[in-house]
DNA sequence: ATTTAGATTAGAATGATTCTAATATTAGAA
DNA sequence: TTCTAATATTAGAATCATTCTAATCTAAAT
């Protein structure tokens, strides 16, 4: 946690603790966040906090590469705090964001038209599907997952 | 577009002169409207067109599997009435959306782990990257994009 | 022409996100 | 340690995309 914080530090970014907050609950999380997630979250111990303050955290850390914002949902967006490239899987039933760290940057290479018309910077594979839990409430009747 | 209405008609879709301006605007349309610029559009011809009936026709036109929503954009949805199977790439100055019709289908398979956990049923590729036109213009300095 | 299921409308409601302006805090300098 | 300037926090308003509501209207089958 101690390198967590000194890490921002060394990179000018001025540490408050509900900023130390949303650091910690980020760090390592594989859930998938989105801004009210990270809002209920530090309420907790931060019970005056506002969404601006997450929000604003959220974009600074974004626009230092601290973390990616993800459009796979489309109702909100998510946040990432892992940076190793890879994609996702999101269940179409209850919205669970699953990781899928498999390499396909040889794939996933542009006709040469399109590289001609854009400067490529990124990809993001975004796969849908029904995640098991979800397969099983289907057959069932009602839909709910957690 | 005798063909079209038709078409829309024998799948038990009711047609209203608003919504065949709809089909109309979509029909090989590959600008990839959001749910605003389909309104801004009809509203010319139907001044009195309301927001709830463009959504309401996509909402039908989605159920129907007759355009695909897309995530790529990180502020709104986009429609595209293409239903062949295809990715799209979205500058990120000007958020100007391409397709990019590339059959990476043989190379985006699931890890046996995921496939395990998730029953796939669609993927998509979003591209991110910068135009010809915003290339040019961040050199200049100014921002600004058709 | 009648009927009815389904569509249209204005406008309110919701939810995510951004903005504002006043206040408070961090981190570095004195 | 105290001071200061730059930056962050806050409540709440504002904005934007999207959905909902309830009254009214219309397509299309009879």
């Amino acid at each position: 946690m101690k390198e967590l914080i000194a890490k921002y530090r060394e990179k000018g970014f001025k540490l408050t603790p509900q900023r130390i907050a949303i650091l910690k609950f980020l760090d390592g999380n594989t859930s998938h966040p989105a801004a009210n997630d990270i809002y209920r979250n530090i309420k907790k111990d931060y019970p005056t906090v506002s969404f601006a303050t997450v929000y604003n955290t959220l974009q600074a850390l974004r626009d230092r590469r601290e973390v990616a914002e993800i459009t796979i949902d489309f109702q909100k967006k998510h946040y990432d705090p892992d940076l190793r490239p890879h994609h996702h899987i999101i269940c179409t039933e209850c919205n669970k964001i699953a990781d899928v760290f498999q390499d396909y940057s040889e794939a996933l290479r542009l006709p040469y038209h399109i590289k001609d018309e854009f400067q490529a910077t990124a990809n993001h594979v975004n796969f849908y599907g029904i995640c098991k839990k979800c397969q099983k409430i289907k057959k069932g009747g009602t839909k709910l997952c957690a």
